[in-house]
DNA sequence: GAAACGATTACCCAATCGGGTGATGGCCAG
DNA sequence: CTGGCCATCACCCGATTGGGTAATCGTTTC
């Protein structure tokens, strides 16, 4: 069997000691070596070539996800897969990391056994995402997920008017009506007009459960 | 500790016998039954009222899609977790599944620990994904590329406490101050001071542009 | 042509919300 | 044991929201 190179990147010790005392006693784990800077760790991937890095996003210098990037615009490193291991669970740097190519995502605080799982599907070339980051990618995914949407949503969309709806993606949208009444060069008296409909044909109370309501079941993104 | 409550909907009786023997036996899972057809499975469902319902896609007259929907739209069923087993890995179905309300999708041929381990991560409200599934939601994220620009990533959210969560998830079911005051016995003073606590960490101006970054951001279900 | 519907505007009023300020007690770490 | 963090509570006040009611002006449809 062989075996799968890794190396680790990540500034910070301890989780790095830790890594490594819990990765290198396994049998089909090959512990090429670990660096603790973005600069640091490019030039141990080009030394090492290992077959997947494992690396934090949070580095003092380059960050996990500019190293992303290089990883996969470096010609020589084309067959080593990134599985990032971090602390963040917000969208924007989760969507970041796999924009920039990045194969798997865990969260630090993963059983050492799924880790390993993570390793193992990493390397055979599937994405393993974190159950927790699988959520944000999910209600991502479920956002987007739009442009050919003629299910159920049709009927109830049907019901809310072309400029109803574009209130209530502005209400989404984080916009009071003021603001509404600005974007949409009508009067605020107008915009309650059309938000008390919203909430009406929605059955909502406020416009906080008519944000959720839109976002929940896809009328808006 | 209490037993996850879980049933099966599954038209193939091979499956169905040899989940319910790799399962039945686990400590912590209850298994309440079995059906064969979609309908039957609905009936199941709305007796037994499951925290997890395992379902296959692919039934004879409703398919799990379809059951899915009907389960996220009945009022009493709100708190029973969809995880999809399945053969299907294309794309279509597989979205179609997620964009339905599922929680968790895992293939048939997943090792029996791994699909323990999704029970366990989808009763707690996570979502699991198999890692070829994982490929198929990702790359479909990766395609559809995000319109909204302008996004000066924060760093924030995580440092929300356990009672702002608490009190954000609460805002999101559409609860007014006193509603949350009264399902927290505490008072609305109380509430506010966590309100405007959960405003300013998540860069909010009200509590509806809260709910839509608590929702888009995974942050709550 | 009348009826129905959608978009627009205005006004009043009560409830809710959000900002500001300040205070108390518990708990934990240095 | 002191300082910081968290949860708790109380005020005040201005801004915003949502409900109710009513009116005008186009389209579209029957």
């Amino acid at each position: 069997m062989t075996k799968i190179c890794v190396v680790l990147i990540e500034d910070d010790d301890l989780v790095c000691i830790g890594l490594k005392n819990a990765l290198e006693t396994v049998a089909d784990i090959d512990w090429l070596g670990e660096a603790h800077t973005g600069q640091e760790g490019f030039q141990l991937l080009q030394t090492t070539q290992p077959d997947v890095a494992i690396m934090d996003i949070g580095l003092p210098d380059v960050d996990g996800i500019e190293l992303t990037k290089r990883i996969k615009a470096s010609p020589t490193l084309q067959t080593t897969k990134i599985l990032i291991l971090t602390l963040h669970d917000e969208e924007t740097a989760v969507l970041e990391a796999f924009q920039a190519g990045a194969n798997s995502y865990c969260m630090k605080n993963i059983r050492p056994d799924l880790l390993l799982e993570a390793i193992r599907a990493t390397q055979a070339g599937q994405a393993w995402i974190d159950p927790a980051i699988a959520r944000i990618v999910l209600a991502y995914a479920k956002r987007v997920e739009k442009p050919d949407s003629h299910n159920q949503t049709e009927k109830i969309s049907s019901s809310l008017t072309d400029r109803e709806l574009e209130v209530l993606q502005l209400i989404v949208n984080g916009n009071s009506n003021a603001n509404i009444a600005e974007k949409l060069y009508i009067t605020v008296g107008t915009v309650k007009t059309h938000v008390r409909n919203i909430l009406t044909k929605l059955s909502a109370e406020d416009r906080t459960q008519a944000a959720v309501h839109a976002l929940r079941s896809g009328l808006v993104g």
